[in-house]
This record gives C-alpha cells, sequence and structure tokens, in this order.
RNA sequence: GGAUCCGUAGCUCAGAUGGUUAGAGCGCUCGCUUCACACGCGAGAGGUCGAUGGUUCGAGUCCAUUCGGAUCCA
C-alpha cells in the first residue's frame, strides 16, 4: 500500500506539464494494437489544418471528444484515438508559397535534392517555379513545425490522443490511400469523368462543388426587355443576369401558364442579337417570379442546367473560364447587328458586359422602365469573392446520390445507421442528401493537392481519349501524372501524338479527407489492423460540415466497406463570442487558446467545454471557466483534507464485507447518495451526455465537502472513539476514490494529481466506478437531506445574528416530520459538533408538515476579541 | 418556400418516460481571517417557465396556433 504524500500547498499550477509528461512516459493513452474489435473504441477525430490557426473552438469540440475517449478508456475499452493533421489544402498551399517563395507548375519535371532561395524573392514573379512533387515536399518539411505548435496545445489541453498514430493528409501514404479509393471507385463505376456544366470560381481558376456553395445576399435588379414573335408581338422576360443575353438558348414558362400557351413551340427572336430562340415549357418556370416567362442561357445558373439537359437545348457559351465573354463573335450570332453588339461586349468582364447591354438596350429603347432594383441570393465559392459562372468543362465526379434515386435512398439509410449525438442532427444530413443536384465533382484546379492518378492516351492527332483513362498499378501508388510516365509508355512520349499526357488536375481535399477512418485505420495497406478498428465507433464533428466531412466519409465507405464508417456521430455546436456571433476570424473575434490556458489552467477551460451539451451552440464564457478552476482547487484541497485524517487506499469499501466498517447513518447515507450518483453518471455518459454526468457529479461533490466533510469533522479527529472514525475515514476514502474517478475524464489534471498522492499508477487506467461495489452499503440516501436542513437552519441563525459560524448554540428546537426527524436524530451528535450546539430539541409533527424548521435558536455570547 | 433547434431568476444554463412549495452557478446584498481551501466559508433577495388556446385529476414538460432568436437546405 502506499503511503499517502499530500503537498502542503496544492496547486494547480505547473500541473499541466508534469502530468503530460508522466502520461507521455507512462504511454497512458497507447493504443495496443494486439487487441480485437469488440475490445476497442475507435475515434474518427477530424484532423485540424495544421498552418491554421488555433481558437478556442478547437478546445471547445475536441475536450468533448476528449472526455468522451477517456469514460471509454476507464469503462476498459483499448481506446483508438489517433490525430491528423490535414496539411492538404490551400491554406497550406499559399502558406508554403510565401514562406520559401516558390510556385508550383505541375508541367515543370522533378528537381531531386531541390532547396528552396535561402529567403523568398519578394515580388512573386521572381519566385522558383518548382513540380509538383517538389512542392508537396516543402509542404510535408513547412508543416511538421506547425503540427508541433498545435501538438503542444492539445496535449497541453490534456487530449488523451495516442501520439504515435499521427497521420497526415499529403503525405505518401495518404496520397497512396487517397489514389488507390479513387481508383476503386473509378473500376467499380462510382467514379467517372464528363464534360459538363460545371460551377466555376473565376478567381481561384477552379471547379467547385455543391458542397463548397455559400450563398449570399447580394444587391441585384430585375431588367425587363422583350423578345419578338414572328408576328412582332412583344414578349417580356425579367432577369437578373442581362448580360448573359447572347448565351439565351429558349425562353421557359409554366405548363400551365395560360399567358404563354400559345407562345410553346414557337420561336421568338432575341433583342439586340436577333438570334431564334424556341419558347418551351417546364415545371420549374415559376409563373410568379416577374413576367413568368425566363431566357434560359447557357449557362446563368444550375437551373439553367437543368432545363438546358432536360429540354435538350443547344449549348451557346459566352462566359469563359476567365470570367469574361468570349473574345470571337459566336457563330450563332449572324446579324449584322447582332455582331455589331457583340463586338461591344466582346472580352468584357460579366460585371462591365451587364452594363454594356443594359446601354444597349436602353439606346434601343427596349429596355421597358428602370430595372428594380432587389437583394437575392448569389452563389459563390466559400473561400471566393466573386459570384460563381457555370462553364462547360471536363470534370471527375464521384456518384453520390445527386443523380440517381436509388444511390441517394442508399446514402440516406447509411444516415440512419448512424446514431447521432443529438439525435436531430440527422436531419441536417438528410436535408441535403435531398437537396442535392449532381454527382460530386472532385476535380480541382489546382496544383497542389493529392493529384488525380490517370493519364489519357492521345490519338494519332494528339487529341486526348479521356474516355479510355489509364489508371496505374495499386502497387505504384502514390503517383503523379505530371511526373510520373503512364504505364506501357516512356517518358519521351508524354504530349506527343500516340503518346499520352498526365491530368494535371488534384482532387478535392474532401475526396481525401472523406477517408480519415482509412488512413487512420491503414486500409488497403494492414487490412488485419483496419479490421480492429472500422466501421470507427465515434466520429466527433462541427454540424457545419455535416454536408461536407461527414456526408463524404459516408460516400467513400458506402463504396468501399458497404458500410457506414462509423455506428455513432457526435456533433458539438460552435463557439460563439460573448455577443453570440459565431466566431471566426474573418470577423476578428477568435480568441487564441493560449491565454485563458495560461490564467485558468486546462481543468478549468475543458469544465467550460465540458459543461456544453454536444450540439449546443455556446457563448466562450470566461466564467465559467472560473467555476471550473474552484472546483479543480476544490478537488485539491478536499483530497489533502480527508488524506491528511489518514486516510489510505485500504479504507476504501470495494465488498460486501467491508460495509460493516461504516457504522455511522450519516456515513452510509452518503454512499448510498454516491452510490446514486456513480449510476446516473453512468447512463448520462453512456448517452454521450456528459455534460449531465458532469453536473451530477459536481453537485453531489459540493453537497460533500459544505455539508458532510463539516459535519464529520470532530468525529473524523477522534473525538468519538476509533469506531466512529473509522466509519468516517471508509466513508471519505470511498468517496474520494469514486469522485476522482467521475471527474478524471473532465478534470484530467487535478483528478491525477490527487491519485498520485495516495495510488499507484494513474487515475486515467483506472476503472469507471462500479454502482453495483456499492449496493451492499445500505444507506438512506435521505438522511443527509434532512441532516442539511437542520444544518442551514442553524448556519442562518448565526448568520442572521451576524455572529461566527463558530459560535456556540445553547439551545435550539427543530420541528418537522416525524420520519426527517429520525434522520436528524441518526446524526445528532455530528450536527451537534459541527454547529457547537450543547442541546437540539426534536419536535416531531407527525407527517402534517412537510419541512424541517429550526426555532428558538439561543446563541452564546460572542466571544470578545 | 421546406426543415431543425432555442425562448425558464439580471447573466449562462439544468430541468429522462407530464406529478407534491421550479433548480444550479455567476452576478448582487449581508455576514464570517472556522486548525482542507480568502483562488475561501455561511446566509439572503431574485422567476405569472415568450404568448394564447387545448388534452389531462394534474403541463416548464404533450398537442395546436402565434411571437421572437438562430441554423441548415432550396
Amino acid at each position: 500500500m502506499k503511503t499517502p504524500q499530500v503537498p502542503d500547498r496544492p496547486a494547480l499550477e505547473g500541473l499541466e506539464e508534469k502530468l503530460g509528461a508522466a502520461w507521455t512516459q507512462e504511454q497512458v493513452y497507447r493504443f495496443e494494437e494486439d487487441t480485437e474489435r469488440s475490445a476497442v473504441y475507435s475515434i474518427d477525430t477530424p484532423p485540424p489544418t495544421a498552418s491554421g490557426s488555433l481558437h478556442v473552438g478547437h478546445m471547445f469540440s475536441y475536450t468533448q471528444t476528449d472526455v468522451l475517449a477517456r469514460f471509454q478508456r476507464m469503462r476498459g475499452k483499448n481506446v483508438f484515438y489517433p490525430l491528423g493533421w490535414d496539411d492538404n489544402g490551400l491554406p497550406t498551399e499559399r502558406r508554403v508559397q510565401n514562406y520559401y517563395g516558390v510556385r508550383c507548375d505541375p508541367s515543370k519535371p522533378y528537381i531531386p535534392d531541390y532547396a528552396p532561395p535561402s529567403s523568398p524573392a519578394k515580388n512573386q514573379r521572381d519566385w522558383d517555379v518548382i513540380s509538383r512533387p517538389n512542392f508537396i515536399e516543402l509542404c510535408e518539411k513547412l508543416t511538421v513545425e506547425d503540427e508541433k505548435v498545435f501538438e503542444d496545445l492539445f496535449s497541453r489541453l490534456g487530449l488523451s490522443v495516442d501520439w504515435t498514430q499521427t497521420y497526415r493528409t499529403i503525405d505518401d501514404s495518404t496520397r497512396a490511400i487517397s489514389q488507390r479509393a479513387f481508383i476503386r471507385d473509378v473500376q467499380n463505376g462510382h467514379a467517372y469523368t464528363a464534360l459538363a456544366p460545371t460551377l466555376w470560381d473565376v478567381t481561384f481558376r477552379t471547379a467547385v462543388a455543391q458542397a463548397e456553395l455559400e450563398a449570399k445576399e447580394r444587391p441585384g435588379a430585375y431588367h425587363r426587355y422583350p423578345f419578338f414573335t414572328g408576328q412582332g408581338e412583344k414578349v417580356f422576360i425579367e432577369t437578373t443576369r442581362p448580360e448573359l443575353l447572347p448565351s439565351c438558348v429558349a425562353l421557359v414558362a409554366h405548363p400551365e401558364d395560360e399567358r404563354y400557351q400559345h407562345l410553346f413551340g414557337t420561336t421568338v427572336t432575341s433583342p439586340l442579337f436577333d438570334v431564334a430562340v424556341e419558347v418551351k415549357a417546364h415545371q420549374l418556370a415559376d409563373p410568379e417570379k416577374g413576367s413568368g416567362i425566363a431566357m434560359i442561357c447557357t449557362f446563368g445558373d444550375m437551373t439553367d442546367v437543368t432545363w438546358w439537359r432536360e429540354l435538350q437545348l443547344p449549348t451557346r457559351t459566352v462566359v469563359g473560364r476567365d470570367g469574361r465573354l468570349s473574345r470571337e463573335t459566336p457563330e450563332w450570332i449572324s446579324s449584322e447587328q447582332g455582331r455589331a453588339h457583340y463586338e461591344q461586349l466582346a472580352g468584357k468582364t460579366v460585371h462591365s458586359a451587364k452594363e454594356a447591354v443594359v446601354e444597349l438596350l436602353r439606346e434601343a429603347g427596349l429596355l421597358d422602365g428602370e430595372p428594380e432594383k432587389i437583394t437575392h441570393a448569389v452563389h459563390f465559392y466559400e473561400k471566393g469573392d466573386k459570384p460563381l459562372e457555370v462553364v462547360t468543362s471536363r470534370q471527375w465526379y464521384i456518384r453520390n446520390g445527386g443523380r440517381d434515386a436509388d444511390r441517394r435512398e442508399a446514402l440516406l439509410r447509411r444516415g440512419a445507421e448512424i446514431d447521432w449525438h443529438p439525435a436531430f442532427m440527422r436531419s441536417r444530413y438528410e436535408n441535403w442528401v435531398e437537396g442535392l443536384n449532381g454527382d460530386w465533382l472532385i476535380s480541382r484546379q489546382r496544383f497542389f493537392g493529392v493529384p488525380i492518378p490517370v493519364w489519357y492516351p492521345l490519338d494519332a492527332e494528339g487529341e486526348p481519349d479521356y474516355d479510355r483513362p489509364i489508371l496505374p498499378d495499386e502497387a505504384q501508388l502514390p503517383v503523379d501524372p505530371t511526373t510520373d510516365v503512364a504505364p506501357g509508355y516512356e517518358e519521351s512520349q508524354r504530349g506527343q501524338a500516340g503518346g499520352f499526357v498526365g491530368e494535371a488536375d488534384v482532387l478535392d481535399t474532401w475526396a481525401t479527407s472523406s477517408l480519415t477512418p482509412h488512413i487512420a485505420g491503414r486500409w488497403s495497406h494492414d487490412d488485419e489492423f483496419f479490421a480492429k478498428v472500422f466501421p470507427f465507433d465515434l466520429r466527433p464533428q462541427g454540424h457545419d460540415i455535416i454536408r461536407t466531412w461527414l456526408f463524404s466519409s459516408v460516400v467513400r465507405a458506402h463504396t468501399l466497406n458497404d458500410s457506414a464508417p462509423w455506428t455513432d456521430a457526435a456533433i458539438s455546436g460552435w463557439i460563439l463570442d460573448p455577443d453570440r456571433k459565431k466566431m471566426s476570424k474573418s470577423k476578428g473575434n477568435v480568441v487564441v487558446p493560449d491565454d485563458v490556458l495560461e490564467q485558468f489552467g486546462s481543468d478549468a477551460v475543458r469544465y467550460w467545454a465540458a459543461s456544453a451539451k454536444l450540439g449546443a451552440d455556446t457563448a466562450y464564457e470566461v466564467a465559467q471557466m472560473k467555476i471550473g478552476r474552484r472546483l479543480a482547487i476544490k478537488l485539491l484541497n478536499a483530497s489533502k483534507f480527508a488524506l491528511n485524517l489518514g486516510v489510505t487506499e485500504e479504507h476504501i469499501v470495494t465488498r460486501g464485507e467491508d460495509a460493516d466498517v461504516l457504522a455511522e447513518p450519516l456515513d452510509r447515507a452518503l454512499i448510498a447518495e454516491l452510490r446514486e450518483v456513480v449510476e446516473q453518471a453512468t447512463h448520462a455518459f453512456e448517452a454521450y451526455d456528459y455534460a449531465r454526468a458532469l453536473q451530477r457529479v459536481e453537485s453531489f461533490f459540493w453537497r460533500f465537502t459544505d455539508d458532510y466533510v463539516e459535519l464529520v469533522k470532530d468525529r473524523a479527529y477522534g473525538a468519538r472513539g476509533d469506531e466512529a472514525q473509522a466509519s468516517v475515514r471508509a466513508a471519505l476514502a470511498t468517496t474520494l476514490d469514486a469522485v476522482l474517478r467521475l471527474f478524471a475524464p473532465v478534470l484530467p489534471f487535478a483528478t491525477d494529481e490527487v491519485w498520485r498522492w495516495w495510488r499507484e499508477g494513474s487515475v486515467h487506467r483506472a476503472a469507471w466506478p462500479s454502482a453495483e461495489a456499492l449496493e451492499s452499503v445500505h444507506g438512506n440516501p435521505a438522511i443527509l437531506p434532512s441532516v442539511a436542513e437542520v444544518l442551514a437552519g442553524l448556519r442562518r441563525a448565526k448568520s442572521e445574528a451576524k455572529v461566527k459560524q463558530r459560535t456556540e448554540v445553547l439551545s435550539a428546537r427543530v420541528t418537522g416530520p416525524n420520519e426527517a426527524l429520525s434522520h436528524v436524530e441518526a446524526a445528532l451528535g455530528d450536527i451537534r459538533a459541527a454547529t457547537r450546539s450543547r442541546a437540539l430539541e426534536l419536535v416531531g409533527q407527525g407527517e402534517t408538515v412537510h419541512e424541517l424548521t429550526v426555532t428558538e435558536v439561543e446563541l452564546a455570547e460572542p466571544e470578545q476579541g
């Protein structure tokens, strides 16, 4: 048995460093690989962007996950809790460029042993231009430093991550897994390439997926102008995008709209450009909107795409990938006037072209009234600042149910297989899946990322044959088609007729991040290991990325593993600033974590995070951290008190026969309440409600220190004999033992500090307490509340008399129901000692009253001096 | 337009399956250097549970309507 050693002045300061080092050294959080699936609890943790900066939101959600992980570990699970770094994507790309002064060009050859400039050139034009593999190498090098900062902070916060299990979303292993998954999806028909209208960001010059859209309210205006029938009748349309008039391919109205019945199937002519277009009928045309008849252009938005596809309309593209109208006059504009008008638009941005078209309409007297100003939702790329255009381009897609009802149903069923915490978050998933309007576009015209592992054969004219992509052998992975040679070809055939060309695009970052269970679980290169952790037990994440990370992960596991990726999803809320606004870097209201960790300590910050339920957006509350700090300090001090009374491990009641030592009813009452608390906390944790568990344990603990400990001090010091003292020691030891375990997931530092004063090992490797072990203590939990009422009554009398609580009570009368009085009587000795009462008269009043009241309190004269 | 969440003390929030006088912490007021803790201890004040109607012996809790706030989707 360990002899307890308690510091004179326990403090929270320095615990993070001391215990953090001990946990690492003792490998407390190590995943035991020699295991089987049923013993494992695996967590698919969000990989933070290593190049981003940490803010309190990270601490909030990662703590919530850690609390659950710690509970599972204490329940005996072999917890697989890896953490990855998301260093694949735009933020890292930018950081590497600026840091080293380099730019990536996938057409450049790989340079072995490349060294970046000693200091980055000031002007971007003078930056080194390097190949993609060289760029990725630099990224891996630089992110290591960023990752260290994150790891230090997460360790300091007390995350029980197994730091030997880290992964990175751009390293060789991950690129190989991502490419292998892609190849298998291609081979099994889940991924394909197509020439199709695509959402396009003109600033970043890349295609973007539906999941990356953000609708923003922007000012616009309805411009009303006419098309002309063969009879010269004017057909007015209203549009917010008059500049697309030259790409108009049809007009459309609702099939039942009586105003336009006579026009369906006829041809009208566009103003300014004199292009003939047919009038079509389609359900999606909204009779309430504008004049009820709209022009279909290729393409103004995704509704145009739908019309274009379903009505089989021609393609008349004028807006290019640079966001400008084509410089060439399109061949479908044939009238002299039309060509002259177009020349005034050629090469203009959509913004300038709009002004020009409006001016031309105005000059021609065709603009009907002034444009009606409105605000409307416009689609943006989430990182972009110009509205998205729709352009036609060749891209790779993964089937996600957006174009296929059966697959959509299957993915909805996958969503239903997952247990969501909180449950209502499932509807976010279902809303999203039901609203998909196309497959998942995974090509990105960026240069940094996981290369799409395909080549295309070139025909005799040197044109790529996109329908026969060449896939690498899986053993080759990872590959970069811009520097690696297609199987069966020589490097000299690159770009030559009859040779090959490498795909230059990279995969959407989500196409790789969707595979975090596979990456962490070593899918496809250690299948035995994978089987021990997959499907994962838990996916913790924020609700803002249900449509991206969560959904894309479900899509991949569905095709690659015919499974949901996890059994449970724990959805964290957001951190709001004190004004209840979402914290974000762009708003400038982000709070960095270091200050609060320094100021209040990690346990305090964790207490704040663990006080919020899953899914609940939570205000950043320093006050809540103060409470957590107070609790942690209280735990140290109360433990010190108990241990200094001679409490040791040997006094803990663990078995039925030990229970006899609890001679005093009050002590048994405490243990009986403890038993209830253990039961409630366990149930709450099992339901992922760590906040409720914490609350139950916390309120018990405060009652324990404020009432119980005060009541038994006299007895604990031995004033009433050995047996009475032994009883207290057993109660204190048993309670302390359980409370430390119960608090351990939330307050890992304070609890382990105390644990190490009197126990071997770490509390974080100890078992979660069991209520059954305490069942042999047949205590009456109702005693404590009754006693507390008397205690409060006597304290109140002293407080109102404005005397010290130490003041003696000469006499007092306690009245109340008989049962409650019997509780009081059972602890009368302790009550008298704690309140320094000479005489307490108990007056029963049957069951006619419900409350205990303390009256006729006669206090001794205050001591002088 | 569709969906979801929230509205309980000045503030932040608890209040399973509806059940006796609605809870906590902070803040506020008053008191106390009590031998674990002044980073403390004790006591007190403070609420027509957003509104209306309904179901029920009984509703903060269920239903409907409504007002306000937030989010997701289109």
